[in-house]
DNA sequence: TAGGCCATCTGGTCCT
DNA sequence: AGGACCAGATGGCCTA
């Protein structure tokens, strides 16, 4: 971190005014010289130390602003996935999914149901009935891979649009037949359900 | 205590 | 010129 621009800087950046002297006095100064001398040097050395100094707080001044606009930034950006991990499927332990997790899981969220619609609407071709999307039969098969207890209601008693939670893994809506090749991710476990993702 | 995650600061780059 | 975006650095907190 560059001490200079560090908040926890002196009044010297803040306040280059107040205290004139203290803040530049040291700037090339220290080695005796003639009083003139001096004089001269210090009138010169604050004609130039002051205009350094109006840059430096000009500088200073847009460098917290700018720190402003950042974590303004950041919060903008962390509310966008605190409202992300709203719509994705809750996991029981109610651990928040960090950042990256959650971006991931958003990913293969959003492949699985569109998986679900292909298949429902492959399935309803080849039967004539009308297309089943979001089946909780097709999510919950329990002879399909990573189907442990989990369990998707859409008219549920936990959430009306949100999936209800998997008793013993996270949030995955269960996989039907199909989706056999699907596995689970070395890093990520069930939480992710599409392959090549990374 | 090491490692993961996070917030924040910072300087660079690009865009308006 | 100023703002947005980005990536690197740093330090704090938490957990295994």
């Amino acid at each position: 971190m560059d001490p200079v621009f560090s908040d926890t800087d002196t009044s010297c950046d803040l306040f280059p005014h107040t205290d004139d002297e203290d803040c530049r006095g040291s700037v090339g100064g220290g080695s005796p010289q003639p009083e003139h001398h001096q004089l001269q040097q210090k009138k010169r050395r604050r004609g130039r130390g002051r205009s350094d100094a109006t840059a430096h707080v000009v500088k200073k001044n847009r460098r917290l602003k700018a720190n402003d606009r950042e974590r303004n930034r950041m919060h903008n950006l962390n509310d966008a996935l605190d409202a992300l991990r709203g719509v994705l499927p809750a996991f029981p332990d109610e651990t928040k999914l960090t950042k990256i997790e959650t971006l991931r899981f958003a990913h293969n969220y959003i492949w699985a149901l569109s998986e679900t619609i292909r298949i429902a609407d492959l399935q309803a071709g080849k039967s004539g009935d009308p297309p089943l999307l979001l089946s909780p039969s097709l999510l919950t098969d329990s002879s399909s891979p990573g189907s442990d207890g989990c369990s998707w209601s859409s008219s549920g008693s936990s959430s009306s649009s949100s999936p209800a939670y998997c008793a013993s893994s996270p949030g995955s809506p269960a996989a039907p037949e199909d989706y056999r090749f699907l596995q689970q991710d070395p890093v990520f476990g069930f939480r992710s359900f599409a392959p090549g993702i990374y």
